[in-house]
DNA sequence: TCACTTATGCTCAATTTGAGAATTACAATA
DNA sequence: TATTGTAATTCTCAAATTGAGCATAAGTGA
């Protein structure tokens, strides 16, 4: 969007007049490709140059309404170009656009981001593609909760938080802090929402715990290879990644609640433990099994096919299929989460 | 965004390079601005013109990165500037990009819309502003079902919807029309979804049972004044707001169930009566009164106050107020929808 | 055959729903 | 003042769902 005379005609079929033009906007479009392997979720990375010398990046380019005929088509196109993947879940996430954060090099750009989070299920990437799949819980590892709390949290985060609510002078201002890490962390009177991903990132973000935080104040200080993860805290990614990634995730984890995403993450057939393995991978806790199998049962959400699985180290297991129709039946039909008092 | 020489430093502080430079895109600010009055869910409109010569619009402006730190703010001050509102709750819903629905007058440049929720008490107006609080079931009358299913729904809308059914030739896209007819508007085995808004307005477009829909196609042939509510299918608003509107209401309707929004739109004190019509208004239902009294305190969501209304017509009430201190509490405290299954 | 591992089935108490009856408190009216 | 109407508020009760665990089944490898 460039400066121009002010055409009313412009904007709208109809009378309406935009009353001022703006500067320069550019609009670029980002996508969070999740799969999950053998227990681990991931995301489809992208990395221009040499992997030493650059931050990975998430599969993005910019808006082109020549080509694209929808901002979704968009991103479909940008994907296939860069990594050679056809998506077929797409969602669109949130739309970013603080100037502090995502200003072009030139410094007078405003780079709008348009997220996106789409679901596959993980496949060799295609030949001539630079693109690589990498752990989830590397860019935000506090996430991950299936072997408790983890133990960077207690020895690096925890007391982090601590600093940084005590640096606060003012006294409104640290009770405030507080208040804030205890909610999105849940200390105190307040449980772990597995959903807050985005609020956690954010928190870490402001009290300057993660490489983007130094970055974003001052860009001139850190060149891209100055970026190092800092332990504990996540390996960064590049421009507002992170920041997508967590969006991604906590979108992900309080959807698969009502609706049944993770079937587009597994085979057509699946085991049960398997079915939960990846759901728990996802929203980073340890669900009861047996619970677990009566809700899914229960609701319909699986049929057996009479197979069975033989490598599963015991009993050989009943392979399932997702039952498709749940979609036309039951208004909201989510795995549900036995042992997550909704919401967490 | 505009056609010019393609810079590798403009877009990004590190080596991301973007491989195109796209055309004309222009970024604009939406809001649907919400309150309940009188058990009545409202959304603010402005109009630049005589009421009887233009559609009704929400308020919206471009966005100007000199001017606006981020888009939440950018659209604040349009919001302010066209209605005197000064808002308090604000949550990005959707950002629209289809080049078919939004495009300029000029037929070159695309109109994204990032749109935002907006949730208010209902004020007048202030002086020299034009807006206008108008009921959102006047633009998406088969939404509201607190007295049943709506006579228009059986009247027009179901057989517009059969006869868009069977005007499919081939058999599969028959059948494929039937099913989405069936899952958006509940009809065979699928039950209701009051949280579908978005794509029951989507199929009515894409059915072209809505005003939208032929101007849409035809532009010049549905000059602004030529648009016309049409009985049953609810009123017109400009450009792409009524999508906006049936996003929003969508959005509110889920998230009432886990977080505590209805709050923002009542006073400080306030029946638990008047708790229930509110979002009985807004979920377009009607609600067990005795259960969902049990669930909000159940909940503690809500303490008395020890006063009493007395003008309820019958017994008085006891005032409530909210419980700000849930949101330090619980991870997902909703007013809960007794009668409704999940998702409902 | 035994030890081990995982799958699967089943039980049971505690809670949470869904629905409605019964009781209370005020206003208006006869 | 007694009666009637309208809501508010309290209770009850059966049905369904959850949370937790025990028991049994069916494979593998030693």
């Amino acid at each position: 969007m460039h400066r121009r005379p002010t055409n009313g005609k412009l904007f709208l079929r109809g009378p309406y007049r935009l009353p001022v033009m703006p500067r320069a906007v550019t609009v670029g479009l980002h996508a969070a490709i999740v799969a999950v392997t053998e227990e681990e979720p991931r995301i489809l990375t992208v990395s221009e140059g040499a992997a030493d010398r650059r931050l990975a990046a998430l599969p993005f380019g910019p808006l082109d309404p020549d080509r694209h005929r929808t901002l979704e088509l968009g991103l479909r196109v940008w994907v296939h170009e860069q990594t050679g993947m056809e998506l077929a879940y797409v969602e669109q996430l949130y739309t970013f656009g603080d100037r502090d954060r995502a200003l072009a090099a030139d410094g007078r750009t405003l780079l709008l981001a348009v997220a996106y989070l789409a679901l596959v299920r993980e496949r060799q990437v295609a030949e001539g593609h630079t693109a690589a799949w990498q752990g989830i819980y590397r860019f935000l590892p506090w996430e991950d909760r299936r072997d408790g709390e983890p133990e960077m949290f207690g020895s690096h985060i925890r007391p982090a938080l601590a600093k940084w609510v005590n640096a606060a002078t003012e006294n409104s201002v640290r009770h405030e802090r507080r208040g804030r890490a205890d909610i999105t962390f849940g200390s105190g009177a307040a449980q772990w929402d597995s959903e807050r991903v985005l609020d956690r990132y954010e928190l870490l973000y402001e009290a300057g715990l993660v490489a983007e935080s130094a970055r974003d104040k001052e860009p001139a200080a850190h060149a891209v290879d100055a970026i190092r993860p800092e332990v504990g805290f996540g390996a960064p990614l590049a421009l507002d990644h992170r920041r997508i990634l967590a969006t991604a995730l906590g979108r992900l984890r309080g959807k698969l609640k009502y609706r049944p995403l993770v079937f587009e993450l597994l085979p057509g057939t699946f085991t049960l433990l398997q079915l939960q393995r990846t759901v728990e991978a996802l929203v980073g806790v340890r669900l009861h099994k047996q619970n677990f199998r009566r809700l899914v049962e229960r609701g319909s959400l699986v049929e057996g096919t009479g197979e069975l699985e033989p490598d599963t180290g015991g009993r050989p297991a009943e392979l399932f299929r997702f039952r498709r129709e749940v979609l036309h039946e039951r208004p909201a039909p989510g795995v549900g989460l036995p042992g997550l008092p909704a919401g967490q």
